[in-house]
DNA sequence: TATTGTTATACTCTATAACTATA
DNA sequence: TATAGTTATAGAGTATAACAATA
């Protein structure tokens, strides 16, 4: 497709350019419009990671302890994530998605599938192929 | 690269995934760390667009007038923006990147790139290829 | 004594409603 | 009378410091 290797720079800022702004687009796309972006973001750490404690929730958001105690305390009243105490160290709240917070989730994740899956649709076949040889490259970047 | 064509959406989730975990990944590098995400998009806008009102701004960030107001004035007060009236319009104040805010956005956005240079530069040339094949179909996506 | 979670308190960003100036 | 911007006030979400329970 592209045959010469543009300046680096120029590459580097078109990329973030679109990435950034296909992630905005993507982010508007939820089950719960009430539901904060950080509620939604530890939804998607449960239902992808398995129960956490808060301490744990806390470090993978990089949020402070009560900051995240007050994200699940939201989501706990909502009734979406349980807290159950630890049998090994009594110190320890384990929290998990209850079976409301498991289909909030996935029903968020299927709008923006669902979007996107749209947005494929309109896409030509070379156009799918190019996106699908991508993606595995992003996501590694990511993991950077 | 690919053949088969895989079930579109299991693509779609790939792509999600991928695109809104690099974008997270990017936003981690800015200029000023004490500079919110809703101050530095007005920035953005600002450098990208050029002059804009109040209103237009709002718009813009899909974020209420008296929001908005607040967000310019924190960025006039650091002496990142210009507040001028309209001359046709004196109801209308016209909000300008001043040399320093056009400094600020400059090295975020510089820092993004660099980070992304890096990542690019770790890649193979195939990998790099695959990647600039599909920048303008993730950027015409956004734009749907 | 150190660690985990929670409560107390304050600050930032957001919104709606009310106000001012201009069209 | 309508519109652009601003001010007043209140509701989330975040942080640091202090506290309680457990290791």
């Amino acid at each position: 497709m592209t045959d010469a290797t543009p300046p680096l720079s120029a590459e580097a800022s078109q990329l973030r350019s679109a990435i950034v702004r296909l992630s905005r687009r993507l982010r508007n796309e939820r089950a719960v419009d009430s539901m904060s972006d950080g509620q939604l973001a530890v939804l998607g750490i449960l239902k992808m990671h398995g129960t956490h404690t808060l301490g744990e929730l806390a470090d993978r958001e990089r949020v402070s302890a009560p900051s995240m105690n007050r994200t699940v305390n939201c989501l706990e009243q909502d009734g979406l994530v349980s807290r159950s105490p630890d049998e090994a160290d009594r110190r320890k709240v384990n929290i998990a998605l209850t079976a409301e917070g498991i289909a909030v989730v996935e029903e968020t994740l299927r709008r923006r599938d669902a979007w996107l899956e749209d947005a494929l649709l309109e896409l030509s076949g070379d156009e799918r192929r190019r996106l699908r040889d991508a993606v595995d490259v992003i996501a590694r970047m990511a993991e950077r």
